[in-house]
DNA sequence: TTTCAACACGAAAACGTTTTCGCTAAGAAT
DNA sequence: ATTCTTAGCGAAAACGTTTTCGTGTTGAAA
């Protein structure tokens, strides 16, 4: 068992004191050739790699960045997260994973856990819970600490800090508008309840559709699904529900659903009620999952480009942290609370599959 | 901007020694009351927290694992994270997720970064390219540094160290033996290349249980697609050589896929020729993933419980962690090689749904 | 010969902890 | 009055780095 060598070692065996070797390692011109060769080459041979805490201590920075998720067996999170994983990687950052399970007190538990130290910012999105609560102190508290955050997708006014969000307003304009191209008439809106940001602008946006076109927004044709029970593993509520619905407004020809299971279940239930599509009933989801690329028919959706998503918040924090960094040599600015927050808003894309004529 | 606050400041403010803080803080009787009393309400007041870093260093040890996998959307994997996420939590452990992308070089350059003083152990799973090469020095090298190793899924014997592994060889024998007893008389494999070791023993799995029923495993019916390209995103490559296996072995009734895409997309197949599902054919597939769960039919799966292999893979980890670091107080042991290496086996379970009778 | 720069290296501080060991003063025991 | 405990605290080392600031030696310039 080789445990890793330390400069401090190195330095023993080769009596040197420890400051010669760093600097022979370094490539520091301060050190003869002979004596940078000698010590070079041993630390090769014993493959030597300094230590990162080490580092981390002494440069008061971790390269490393906090994610903080809601879920992480979702598609559109885990394609985020693949996204901060490669732009992290290629900037020289790790990145370390905490995952809210949509809880508020674990969210702030997992934010002070890693706040002490363990890394330099974070990337999040906010749990349903705290949004609820609309309690967002911790974000707060832990940005005055000085430790930057970017938020994504589910974002809040109330924290001052960067943002990548998805335009899920015109998003879902897009998506309607497209139904009513395709001569669809009574265009139906499955949607969650309003609390969850996202949900509320998809609602919006299939309302605005509606209006340009001089379409009555009957609110008998939008379902809100109560997502606070587990839908996931009690599919027959969600089945049953939207069969209910649609059978209480039988000229639906058109659904938009603001998440793919939404949508996929919705093409379930039509078919089982003698629908085919996209024929009779044309449907068209939001987010573009495994399940929309599967499902037959495979279904039209809003693209989130979640890997985008993520790739932007890496950069737009990897960016702050090293503004902050050249800054502290500077004169000004510590104290300066008006550096301009950035949001990015990336387009979503309309994916045209099997579901829409 | 109220940076964090170290003792060294709590020392100046109150005017006594860094030494007699941390005791203070930490409740050590060799402090007075007085003095403890007023160094822990000043340290509440100011929201002091020790630094992990410094802590880390200290300690030599940074209580985080390192996730290293081949790819992150993947339900399979996410699910795997989960249930280490949960465990490593629970025991006071953080997670930080590195990426292979299927690729050998970033498998090792993933590993070094980590390596270097930020992880106490590893859990993983094999990439692809690093199975077809058979490269393994570099897990060899970091356990020998050291730092323990859990492999979890894609394992392989050449290394040797704690695995988690879900029975595959079992998992296929039962799903095919479900085909067997619901009557189907020609059952079909589809399956992976051989190198990745999980869809060899799947394979096994399915020509034991014909054995075991005296049938004969026609090499006809075993389609092997190859994953070498890339499938997620050319579906077409992939329906249109199940369908030609179709054609060509019009006698199938069966199917049994080695994972979720192939089984779904052989149901899509087989609709699209007339064949009613599970009425002229019956279908299983191997991970039992979100498109299991809603395509139409549902698919009856071998379920690998990936959350429950990530907690047992974390619990394994831990423990081992733990163990040396008991064990460093003792005598011997440090250099036995024979600490013996546990292998736990999931017990796969076969979900009935739609796609069998 | 004296002075000075350049060269090659080492000592020490710093990052934030914890812990061991000493030290001082006060009260108890002799 | 002297010695011994003990309570209460501080100094310093250690974890592994990097970096600043010496310092001694050498050869050249004066």
């Amino acid at each position: 068992m080789r445990k890793k060598i330390t400069l401090k070692q190195i330095a023993r065996e080769l009596d040197v004191s420890v400051s010669t070797v760093s600097k022979a390692l370094s490539g520091s011109k301060e050190i003869s050739e002979d004596t940078t060769q000698k010590i070079q080459a041993f630390a090769k041979l014993y493959n030597y790699r300094p230590n990162n805490i080490a580092l981390s201590l002494k440069n008061r920075k971790t390269k490393t960045i906090g994610i903080l998720i809601p879920e992480i067996v979702h598609h559109f999170f885990s394609t985020v997260i693949r996204g901060i994983e490669l732009i992290a990687n290629r900037r020289g950052y790790n990145v370390i994973v905490g995952l809210s399970n949509e809880s508020f007190s674990k969210e702030i538990i997992n934010m002070e856990m890693l706040a002490n130290g363990s890394i330099d910012g974070f990337i999040l999105s906010i749990s349903k819970e705290t949004l609820l609560k609309q309690d967002y102190h911790h974000f707060n508290a832990t940005i005055n600490q000085g430790i930057p955050i970017v938020m994504f997708d589910r974002v809040v006014n109330e924290v001052n800090c960067d943002k990548v969000i998805v335009d899920d307003f015109n998003g879902s304009v897009k998506a309607v508008k497209k139904l009513i191209e395709n001569n669809c008439k009574n265009i139906a809106l499955i949607t969650t309840m309003d609390y969850v940001s996202v949900g509320r602008l998809r609602t919006q946006g299939y309302i605005e559709a509606l209006e340009e076109h001089k379409i009555f927004a009957d609110s008998n044709l939008i379902l809100k699904i109560d997502d606070s029970l587990d839908v996931e593993n009690h599919l027959e509520v969600l089945e049953n529900e939207i069969e209910r619905f649609f059978k209480t407004n039988n000229t639906i020809d058109g659904v938009f659903a603001v998440n793919e299971l939404y949508a996929v279940t919705a093409m379930k239930v039509a078919r089982k009620l003698g629908l085919s599509i996209p024929e009779d009933i044309q449907v068209i989801g939001f987010t573009d999952g495994v399940l929309s690329k599967h499902a037959t028919p495979s279904l039209t959706t809003v693209s989130q480009h979640g890997q985008k998503m993520g790739e932007q918040a890496a950069n737009l924090l990897i960016d702050r942290l090293e503004a902050i960094d050249s800054e502290s040599d500077q004169y000004i600015v510590n104290d300066n609370p008006k550096h301009d927050f950035i949001k990015i808003v990336i387009e979503t894309e309309l994916i045209e599959r099997e579901s829409t004529k």
